[in-house]
DNA sequence: CCAATTATAGATATTATAAATCTATTATAT
DNA sequence: ATATAATAGATTTATAATATCTATAATTGG
């Protein structure tokens, strides 16, 4: 019952990009390995993932990197959290009880209220 | 980013007891392992530590087995999730950016409506 | 075109944790 | 005394997260 270390790179990573450049420049992975000390091969596989989910955007070679998305100011901490571990279900009930399990109904209600926390709260809010 | 199964276990367990006798009845681990499928050695290692928590008492020897406690209805199941994995933190943050780091901020207070709604519901809810 | 730089992909290794089993021990009723 | 039942500790198995390594593809500047 925990988030994924890679989520919190990716936030950490994104916040860093946000408050250095905003979507102006492309910064290198070595960059950002270097601001929150972690490996740029396992950062570099993170990222990746943010890219394919279409909030940042990467060119290879020479002067190139990792650079914001116009729209990134819309994207929600949930949104990074999808990208990076996917659609996870906090609870899967190992006994098939059906609709109306009310175990499993109040960990979904649950979880609803976890997800919405984070679906309302934009990157945009956590440079405030 | 998981309930764990032990505690799915339990809750089950729990209500299966709820429902047959209440409070009246020693119920063997047994007779619960067959109602879940679940092993008898793995399921009484989890209701250890329902017992421990004290939600439900034991008595071992013939004729012995788990029986709830008269206060079971106040428990919630949050305290289920406690007594099997402990207080457990949804997100450690791998950066030392202390109290005014927003995104560990964001995350506690995702978590924190995750555990009010399992603390919001009591077993006495499930069986309605 | 060449050399340097940078992201990506795939395979693999490492760690950590949950899930489950096994054995021995302790307690209780008849 | 014997059968029943919980508990404790050690150990195994399974699974997923974390991380590294190597090779490949793309881009820039000379």
């Amino acid at each position: 019952m925990k988030f994924s270390k890679a989520t919190d790179y990716a936030l950490h990573a994104l916040m860093y990009m946000i408050h250095r450049d905003g979507e102006t420049t492309k910064i290198p992975v070595q960059d950002l390995s270097l601001a929150l000390n972690v490996s740029t091969t396992y950062l570099s596989k993170v990222l990746t993932r943010i890219v394919k989910a279409n909030y940042i955007s990467s060119t290879s070679g020479a002067k190139g990197g990792y650079r914001l998305q116009q729209n990134w100011e819309n994207v929600s901490v949930y949104d990074i959290v999808v990208a990076i571990d996917g659609v996870q279900t906090l609870f899967e009930d190992s006994f098939d009880h059906g609709e109306e399990c009310r175990i499993q109904a109040t960990m979904m209600e649950a979880q609803e209220n976890l997800i919405n926390t984070l679906k309302n709260k934009k990157l945009k809010d956590l440079t405030v």
